[in-house]
DNA sequence: GCTTGACCCAGTACCCGCTCCAGGGTTTGA
DNA sequence: TCAAACCCTGGAGCGGGTACTGGGTCAAGC
């Protein structure tokens, strides 16, 4: 199977999957006379793995970590539990400091009751203001917009 | 003042402060005799209220529209409420989104109860099968870990 | 006057996870 | 035979900084 086809399976953009071999997340295919890779069904079950793992938001690095636990001849899964419930606590948290993010923004936006001279709007006072302290993020869950 | 002070005072790194400046966020100061930057009382003010939106997740973009309404003279707060509304409109949906994939994550991790082959791992084994659908992210309020 | 260390400068490369582009070659169907 | 659709490599770009290189400057102590 060519590249196309490949990503029409797994529903991954084409750059993404060369993006990925770059990477070494996916092994690189035997090539076609005119240079084309050529993927078998045990690429196309790693791609989706991969995938997968993605829209969980995991990080290529955890999904890296999780294909090498899988690889690992008689090894068991006790890591892979550990990364998933690091993962499930980082997806926690970030979810605890948008909720805390919500209620300041909540708070300021009740300052303004809308169409005022911008020199006396309660929002833009209140950014200006130093805020209430928050933990600072260190982790890789993405945010909100 | 100079821009360490400044940084201190903002408690926004150096590197951030002539960032926001190439940006067009933060006006160029005055430069003293050795070309070393030279700020006021006003420069500390526009820094602080651009460091309290983005601790609030805003984007530059938002914030430079934000600045640039700020500065309009006679205009009204109407723009900066609907900006407000956005971001918070953002941060919900993102809020709700990381809760679907924490149940999502929830359950996978719930399919292993530890230190078993990984051949037979039921974790694995999920993180093989398609996801549930979910909604793609488009907006720019960042993830969990 | 000289040294030491803290500070400042500009410019560049790097982080993540792609995404897009340029400029070519190949395959497929009409 | 020709066009459209596909494939290739290599490199640049996104946001929002961070880190580093290789210099210049300043203030204090000796």
């Amino acid at each position: 199977m060519r590249i196309g086809e490949l990503a029409r399976h797994a529903a991954c953009p084409v750059e993404t999957i060369r993006y990925y071999e770059k990477e070494g997340l996916l092994a690189a295919p035997r090539r076609s006379s005119a240079n084309y890779r050529d993927y078998g069904p045990a690429h196309l079950e790693r791609l989706a793995f991969i995938r997968r793992c993605r829209s969980l938001d995991m990080s290529l690095p955890e999904v890296r970590t999780l294909l090498e636990a899988i690889e690992r001849p008689g090894g068991d899964c006790a890591p892979v539990d550990a990364l998933l419930d690091e993962h499930i606590g980082h997806v926690a948290t970030r979810i605890a400091e948008l909720a805390r993010l919500k209620e300041e923004l909540d708070a300021i936006r009740a300052h303004c009751a809308g169409a005022r001279p911008a020199k006396s709007c309660g929002i833009i006072e209140t950014l200006s203001r130093p805020a209430a302290k928050r933990a600072a993020r260190r982790s890789h869950v993405r945010g909100a917009k």
